[in-house]
DNA sequence: ATTAAAAAATGACTGCGGTCAATTTTGCGT
DNA sequence: ACGCAAAATTGACCGCAGTCATTTTTTAAT
């Protein structure tokens, strides 16, 4: 097996900046593969000898600027309220909500479809679980439900958060207000009847 | 205004007819606009005059879908267990993720982009969210949140199961069980800190 | 019946993602 | 240096959703 050309990884970059300038230009939603392959210089075929198909270069451009997104998350200390944790991902919920088109492909790859084909975008969902877990394992929170269990739920509402977002049924509030409401009555509980 | 033709309705009705036994025969993820066309002895150009896309075709069979189950599920008595909740739900979650596509699309028009362009599946949230609301009015579980709050977040964690269920990262617990681990948290949360 | 205009239907055409047999480039063994 | 096989690249081509100027059909007024 022969290694891998630097032409290749040249190639790959080329295609990377190319696509990344495009979409600060124009927006996820309008990047179109000939202008790629245009601007970089090479032909149709090798924009998919490099990436199985637009989504896979979707995933890494996306991916990345989630990425950078958790890492601000990473920075700060676990936040203490509710109204810290909706204030602390406001951040990350805009950029996955900057157009509809880029929430449709974060909810289209943030499952790997196979083991062996774990995406960026994936790959950042579970960050995602890991970080904010640790902020619930100190136990500012709920003490009868785990902290990976705490984080799967928050995880669930900022998904329906950002998804009545974009429906127009559901505009009376905000989607931080929105979560805010959703999250006290995960996160804080007020007893309610103990049915099984 | 003249008024619409009968026609109109004898042609909408043979595309659809035509749409509803190939997906039959197919699967929806199979289905091809021209096979519609086809086999409903129209030109392309003519599906498209009654159906404003391919997710409109598909918003229509999906939603006639979900309405069936929900229709079955408006026929039950109120849940008074989380684990009757599941399985009440059983089948409607089967329905929605019985093929990758479909559980796509669903997720993609659950949320009506205009208020002018309610579609069948959008419509079919709505009810969802009213009936199960109903169940929660029965007060079998919390107390300290409204009805309509619980059914939100039961949505949501409904929504989650199915996304997780295409996820190879999560293939260790089967769409129900995980629900079952949800809903008691969130429906029978045994009286945490009440941090606020 | 005649006609005019609206409604419906047509099908060639476009846009764009994705494929693949053929060609060029590269690096390794001799 | 030479030859050869693997790797990389090419671009014509395909599939399929969606468009639109043109034609056909229907309806209502005269």
């Amino acid at each position: 097996m022969r290694q891998m050309q630097k032409r290749t990884l040249e190639t790959r970059a080329r295609l990377v900046a190319v696509a990344t300038a495009l979409v600060a230009e124009n927006g996820y939603g309008a990047l179109r593969t000939e202008e790629v392959v245009q601007g970089a210089g090479v032909a149709k075929g090798t924009f998919f000898a490099h990436f199985k198909d637009k989504d896979a270069l979707m995933d890494l451009l996306i991916g990345t600027g989630i990425d950078q997104q958790l890492d601000q998350l990473a920075k700060a200390p676990a936040p203490r309220t509710v109204e810290e944790l909706v204030a602390l991902q406001q951040p990350l919920l805009r950029y996955m909500t900057q157009e509809r088109y880029v929430f449709d492909v974060i909810l289209r790859l943030s499952g790997a479809a196979a083991v062996a084909e774990i995406g960026t975008i994936a790959t950042t969902f579970g960050r995602y679980l890991e970080l904010t877990t640790r902020w619930f394992e100190e136990g500012q929170f709920r003490q009868d439900i785990s902290a990976e269990l705490q984080a799967e739920g928050m995880q669930g509402f900022v998904t329906q958060a950002m998804a009545l977002y974009f429906c127009a049924l559901h505009e009376d509030q905000s989607m931080e207000a929105r979560l805010v409401v959703y999250l006290r009555a995960w996160l804080c509980p007020r007893g309610g009847q103990t049915a099984v």
